[in-house]
DNA sequence: TATTGCGGGTATG
DNA sequence: CATACCCGCAATA
């Protein structure tokens, strides 16, 4: 009974549920801009993962425009030890890890469940610190990093004058270096709810001494209109978005109840209750978690000035022109979600900053454009449930995108 | 070298 | 019993 499915939601927050479609690849990895590491639930039909965190300079030192230092927690345990001895990319400051306690005093925890033609994800808890970099950017900056090494060592003379040695090795240096860590821009608003940092500095690095890298993006266009009450093009998008974007369950359990009846680790309803001391799950239904306006039924991933990724994927019906201006020069941006594997050209400044990519739009993108489910599914149908009820309460569409659905699910 | 998923195992309440 | 998390392995990027 899915009526539809969402788009791929790259941050998603709070408690919120989504079914993709079997076909998204981002959801296929089970992707998120969160750093999220996977998580033994025993139970092969639930994958769970649970959020590490940001890492932030322990020195709380700001990059010019105050901006802050984010970077993204290393997944793999040991890669993050060795991480956290690295140093500010700033300010050549010792790192640390903010861990997440968005979920009674426990990571956020992520769910995903594949049934069929559909992937079912949810969410529980509200990160309450920064977002991480992408993993995009924080390949990006590696990879930069690992560039100016290379060209650092090139040069002995260069390196001398410009660069410190940091303890990792590599050569740093406040004028020369990269830094390409996260802005938490202006869709990071809330103090009041999850602890989002405020910091709506536009960005305006000229780039130049580029590099491209040639890889494989599967995230949509995250972007983020960095002059919110100006750019007018971005509000639209927003409210566009917002009729369109994830949805926001207050009750009810997504994920099946254990099989087995020897692990089940992920919770239900009265252990969200118990975890987080609440009466219940938050009310989202009628406000925003991070943000102060009201919601009806669509959830509010996206701010009203920005437009992450959604509004950009929501541009499917012919709004190019839209879609381009709400494109954000300093975030990676890349494949529509639903999406299929987008190659791109990602452009990073040497001199100093932020990276920014080519993208195909979605109208380009010709998995859009042929779309037929013909895959078959292994996984296990019986006994899957999902809360139907929620879903289709929440569910809305607008005009443009039931059209769009229509075409691409012909079918239902 | 890092990411991802899996699953055995332990600890705690 | 539910939950969180540690660890190592294997496949992959």
């Amino acid at each position: 009974d899915v009526k539809t499915t969402d788009w791929f939601q790259e941050w998603p927050d709070s408690y919120v549920k989504h079914i993709y479609s079997s076909e998204d690849r981002n959801a296929q990895r089970h992707l998120s801009s969160w750093a999220m590491r996977n998580t033994n639930n025993h139970n092969s039909r639930i994958l769970k993962k649970s959020c590490l965190g940001v890492v932030v300079c322990s020195l709380d030192c700001s990059a010019e425009e105050g901006r802050k230092i984010y970077l993204r927690p290393a997944i793999c345990d040991k890669a993050r030890q060795k991480q956290q001895r690295k140093r500010c990319p700033n300010c050549n400051g010792p790192l640390k890890l903010i861990p997440c306690r968005g979920h009674g005093g426990f990571p956020v925890t992520n769910f995903w469940r594949h049934d069929g033609r559909f992937i079912f994800f949810q969410s529980k808890g509200a990160h309450d610190h920064p977002r991480p970099e992408t993993k995009l950017e924080a390949e990006a900056r590696r990879s930069m990093q690992k560039s100016h090494t290379a060209s650092s060592s090139a040069s002995p003379k260069l390196k001398k004058s410009l660069g410190t040695k940091s303890l990792t090795g590599e050569t740093q240096s406040q004028e020369s270096l990269p830094l390409t860590w996260s802005y938490q821009e202006s869709f990071q608003l809330s103090n009041s709810c999850n602890g989002h940092l405020i910091d709506n500095t536009p960005q305006k690095k000229p780039l130049d001494n580029c590099l491209s890298l040639t890889k494989n993006y599967y995230f949509g266009r995250t972007s983020q209109l960095v002059e919110p009450l100006v750019n007018s093009e971005s509000t639209k998008l927003y409210e566009k978005c917002k009729l369109t974007s994830s949805r926001i369950c207050t009750s009810g359990e997504l994920l099946q109840p254990s099989h087995s009846g020897v692990y089940s680790d992920y919770g239900d309803l009265q252990n969200w209750n118990r975890n987080t001391g609440l009466g219940g799950p938050p009310d989202y239904d009628n406000y925003c978690p991070g943000y102060s306006f009201p919601l009806t039924s669509w959830s509010c991933d996206i701010p009203p000035p920005l437009s992450c990724m959604e509004a950009g994927n929501q541009q499917l019906s012919g709004e190019k022109s839209v879609a381009k201006a709400s494109y954000h020069p300093f975030r990676p941006n890349s494949a529509v979600s639903g999406g299929d594997l987008y190659e791109e050209k990602l452009h990073v400044d040497f001199n100093g900053y932020f990276p920014t990519s080519r993208y195909h739009f979605p109208q380009e993108d010709p998995f859009l454009l042929s779309y037929t489910p013909h895959h078959q599914y292994s996984l296990p149908t019986k006994g899957s449930k999902w809360d139907l009820d929620e879903e289709v309460k929440c569910m809305s569409l607008d005009h443009d995108n039931s059209e769009m659905l229509l075409n691409i699910y012909p079918l239902r």
